[in-house]
DNA sequence: GTCAAGCATTTGTCCTGACAAACATGCAAT
DNA sequence: ATTGCATGTTTGTCAGGACAAATGCTTGAC
């Protein structure tokens, strides 16, 4: 199962990941059955031609993916098919774009605007400074799923309206080099009313789910603040848990 | 600020883990402001008397719960008290533990009865193998919570309704020896029947918020399926994410 | 005055070596 | 048959050293 696998000394991708990576494809590719015990990292290291602290490392990497599990005087077994399948579960959004199906992104507003208290509040922000708000309305098979609200302060950037309808709201963040540090966010429900009802395609009294989000950057700013609202009929949060 | 601190090198905790402790606690006590930059690896090193992979140990495990950031050529530095306030946001249950008001959990059946399809399905077993199905009623202030439906495969245990009183289900199963791995659940929203409301103590056609949830053990084996439903007026869900 | 090159600082990666702790197994004694 | 012990295996912890890469600051050239 072990060949000969390439590690390039000289690529910037560090030793550790390449074995990590190998290590991965190799488990999920070759389908070893639940419970394999991998070999020690004595063997592991003079198979690959590493030093035995660069599979630590890698094996870390495994772990924290949920990949496989160690015992001290046992070893290193691969954890099951299934689970590890169901540690991969996304969310509906990234399985509509990876069955190819994009979801819609319609751009309801986009503008900028002075703060109102509760904004600025959530932003941390003086009551009236400039943010920038925008409402998004997304959808899939022609249907609606969500009204996505967002705030950004405005001093850090102006979004385009084009650029919001093909690319998600992180991933231009991203793009702008701003590093994403943390988030939280806070799950509820409540019924719909009349104008939320319409808006997604409900009717009054249906089922939503809410979602607020305050992300932080590196240096403890607040980067965005979003309220959403989901159809529960068409929608569900999924998420998995590695334990410790 | 770093004045003599007491490492014990006889101590069975680990030392990487002694200073990581330290530092955190010092971190969250000592108020340092944001963007504090602490001392670089080498220094730190020296003063407390370790090696610097120890350090290096410990700054890994600060930046996986968030508390400092780390950069190349510029050093650690502790991230806002703010953002770390947010990250150790709890649910509605830990707070009300945390504050002395323990919720209360009222165990509606506990018993043992043949797996239906449905849950057969979920658990991983054939249809008909002895499940123990567990319904708990949970409270705070005198108001219904949630109701929440769990079912365990019953080779493993058979758990006291008088322990599901006083402790966790989950704190009931590790201290059974069983090592839980990972974890995948739903979370949705839906409008609540009459028999639902009347559990809650809401009108019918409230919101509710729903999850499910399957919990794994090391070994690929499902330890627990749940079904869970909550009072959207008075409960959300709350958590934090780290950026990979 | 502005831009680029160079330098010091700091974390990231990788190596070698050593011992400790937990676990499984087989063996002996009861 | 069962308990307890010794032993080997495997991961966990720790030390010390070396070089690479990214960043920020200073210095020098134009």
């Amino acid at each position: 199962m072990a060949q000969a696998i390439t590690l390039d000394r000289s690529s910037p991708v560090p030793l550790y990941f390449q074995v990590a990576q190998h290590m991965e494809r190799s488990i999920e590719a070759g389908g070893l059955p639940r419970g394999t015990r991998l070999p020690n990292e004595i063997v592991l290291a003079q198979q690959l031609g590493v030093s035995r602290p660069t599979i630590r490392k890698a094996m870390e990497y495994l772990v924290s993916k949920g990949l496989v599990v160690r015992q001290r005087g046992v070893g290193t077994r691969v954890v099951s098919p299934k689970v590890r399948r169901s540690l991969q579960l996304t969310s509906l959004f990234d399985d509509l774009e990876e069955s190819g199906q994009r979801p819609t992104t319609e751009v309801l507003s986009n503008v900028i605007a002075p703060a109102p208290a509760e904004v600025a509040d959530m932003l941390g922000i003086p009551v009236g400074a400039p943010v920038s708000e925008i409402v998004r309305l997304r959808g899939a098979l022609d249907q609606p799923i969500a009204r996505l609200t967002n705030y950004l302060s405005a001093e850090r950037l102006m979004i385009s309206t084009q650029a919001l309808e093909t690319s998600g709201l992180y991933q231009l963040l991203r793009r702008s080099g701003i590093q994403l540090h943390s988030a939280t966010q806070v799950i509820g429900a409540r019924t719909a009313t009349v104008a939320e009802a319409r808006a997604l395609g409900e009717r009054k009294g249906a089922a939503l789910l809410t979602m607020q989000r305050t992300a932080f950057d590196d240096h403890g700013k607040i980067v965005e603040y979003g309220n959403h609202i989901y159809s529960a009929a068409r929608y569900s949060f999924q998420m998995s848990l590695l334990s410790t």
